[in-house]
DNA sequence: CGAATATATTCGCCTAAACGAATGTGAGGT
DNA sequence: ACCTCACATTCGTTTAGGCGAATATATTCG
């Protein structure tokens, strides 16, 4: 695509977050890698459904995504403008806040850590914190 | 219209922000109230859109707007929830960072000024600042 | 009242995007 | 090779929203 300015990629952006969806899919990548299975389970949503909301997440260059074997892992992409960043910083930071964002991050913890027990025996691979 | 979730909510007020024109509305708006007027010469843009997109504000509450006289002045409405505040609050400081977003202020200062020294010729409303 | 000004709304058209349902694809297992 | 699992993409439909052009409304002035 030709190079946006900056005002167009900045509404970009808001467009990027301008859906309930969206923004509980990215409330649950705070901080860590998280896999499709569990962006369907913990929302309650069909897979279709989920995996167009991280296509077009991915299209605005919001998360990156990273194959392992069967598994697709998906996390936050921080913009390198430094403006964008801020303002994605405080979207994040108020879903934060939010009691439904609150019990969706903690139904993921005990998923994983379902997960994390049966790992041996299923293989489910279980939500990863980012490094530094 | 019925009750909103927070997310909802939030998912609104960034569909708010997710257009150029309206990005530069709001940019114009950072500490002032602003006469309709000022925004079509300004931006440069026809008359109906701008009311449009006004309206849009308006409708997803970030904006209210006063008549004075035959002139309408618009303001920033600051939300009553304190996450979507520091949401618009974020946006708004971004907003301030970008060069042509500081180009269109200026342009404002300048009709601003000059519409001072006119205002008792031709009646003229100027942008006025907002008393905390 | 009639004309002019400032702003809002409507209309018709077009594109983006959301959804469910169906189908395609890539990796592993047997 | 075939099957299955985990995701991705496509299809057809519906809705929201953007635009220019035209029209409506409100206010002031003469």
């Amino acid at each position: 695509m030709a190079t946006l300015s900056q005002t167009a990629r900045l509404a970009a952006l808001f467009a990027a977050l301008a859906d309930p969806t969206r923004l509980r899919l990215l409330n649950l990548m705070q901080g860590r890698e998280v896999c499709v299975c569990y962006f369907v389970e913990i929302l309650g949503q069909s897979q279709p459904k989920i995996s167009r909301h991280l296509a077009y997440l991915r299209r605005a260059g919001v998360v990156s995504a990273r194959r392992e074997g069967k598994w697709m892992h998906y996390r936050i992409l921080r913009p390198e403008d430094t403006a964008e960043a801020a303002v994605l910083d405080a979207a994040l930071a108020t879903l934060a806040g939010d009691k439904r964002m609150q019990a969706d991050r903690v139904r993921l913890e005990r998923a994983g850590s379902a997960a994390a027990k049966l790992v041996t025996l299923a293989g489910a691979p279980k939500p990863a914190a980012l490094a530094g």
